[in-house]
DNA sequence: GCCGTTGTTGACACAGCGCCAACAACCACG
DNA sequence: CGTGGTTGTTGGCGCTGTGTCAACAACGGC
């Protein structure tokens, strides 16, 4: 391990920055918010605790940066836009929803649900955002690619259901993977079908 | 108002801390949990800050006491099983639910979606508690008294559907009572008829 | 080699929490 | 009506954690 009590480095700002925000994704991703100080985010990283608010100011400011880098998913593969017909793309939705999640479940799970505060304003808008793009990609994938607001609002209700979801299979445990794939490409099938042509 | 900073006032045990309880309950709803210290409560009620701490120990056992109570549910209600064939049973289900939401809509609300901290054991135990209380009701009026823990598993993600479907409808105001009311009708109704045997 | 830039440190001040001994309101009892 | 005991209540102490800032030192240019 590159522990090393070291003598004093000094890095390039980014780097520097780069290297604690790591640091406090891994610790912010195993343990809350308030079981995490600075304090161990700094003796983690090998520096003194002054650098952290240096770089990133708050203790705040530093875990919203950590739970948008825990949300951001690799959008290469949202671009793959399915062919055929509608149960089909449901079909393929549902599945790449279910290997996004369960590659890195943990921070992705851990962060959606608030993992560690809601309630606060800041935090609850970069999840909102989260859960939009979700959204989005799932009208996108059904084939409403502009969408109204009640049609938006719907989608993220089907997100909510899809998170409530994959918690279920991933954190409890209690159901296969095939079971959410089902609720969820049975469910999505019904609100195309029978709920969206109300907003 | 009765703020009068009056002399000190000896209260029994029950009543000074059914006090402070309700004061901490309004805090609580209207701030987060780190907005909200423990010196707030203390100076809203009109009490030492050592009182609080005296009755309920620690912040976050008060805190477990605040959502409790939030999120306990006019349970006579409950028990009113609805009559008639699937369909009828499900519609009268969704209504119930939306009326109990909105009726205590902020509190309840703020309380099941962590409303302060997530992440930690405690009050996500509570919390899980509550959704269970919720789902057995599904099963209930949807005729599956006795279920196995998947069924049980797709009910709380059911559950988790319906909460994110009635924020978008009392905190965010883009759905209208009717368009939450059918999308949670059709989905449940297609979960039970196809994805309950699944499990 | 020296010097300026700037990444980095350690300490100070402050807020919030848990704890506890002293205080005083209230209730028997004489 | 006094008086003493019970116990609800208070205020302050120590601790932890956070934000800030002046001083320090590592690195690159001259």
């Amino acid at each position: 391990m590159s522990v090393e009590a070291g003598q004093r480095r000094r890095l390039e700002p980014d780097a520097r920055r780069e290297q604690i925000l790591s640091v406090a994704v891994r610790l912010f991703g195993e343990r809350g918010y308030a079981d995490v100080s600075t304090t161990d985010v700094a003796r983690a990283a090998g520096v003194a605790r002054g650098l952290v608010n240096h770089y990133f100011g708050t203790k705040k400011e530093l875990y919203l940066e950590v739970i948008r880098v825990m949300l951001t998913v690799p959008e290469g593969a949202l671009t793959e836009l399915p062919e055929g017909d509608l149960p089909a793309r449901v079909d393929a939705s549902v599945s790449w929803f279910l290997d996004v999640v369960s590659r890195h479940s943990r921070s992705w799970l851990a962060a959606i649900t608030a993992g560690g505060m809601a309630g606060d304003t800041d935090v609850d808008r970069v999840i909102a955002e989260a859960i939009d793009r979700a959204a989005d990609a799932v009208l996108q994938a059904v084939g409403r690619p502009a969408p109204g607001p009640a049609l938006h609002a719907m989608a993220r209700s089907y997100v909510g259901l899809a998170v409530s979801t994959a918690r279920e299979w991933l954190q409890r445990g209690v159901l296969t993977r095939d079971q959410v794939h089902r609720l969820l490409a049975a469910t999505l099938l019904t609100m195309v079908e029978q709920v969206f042509k109300d907003a």
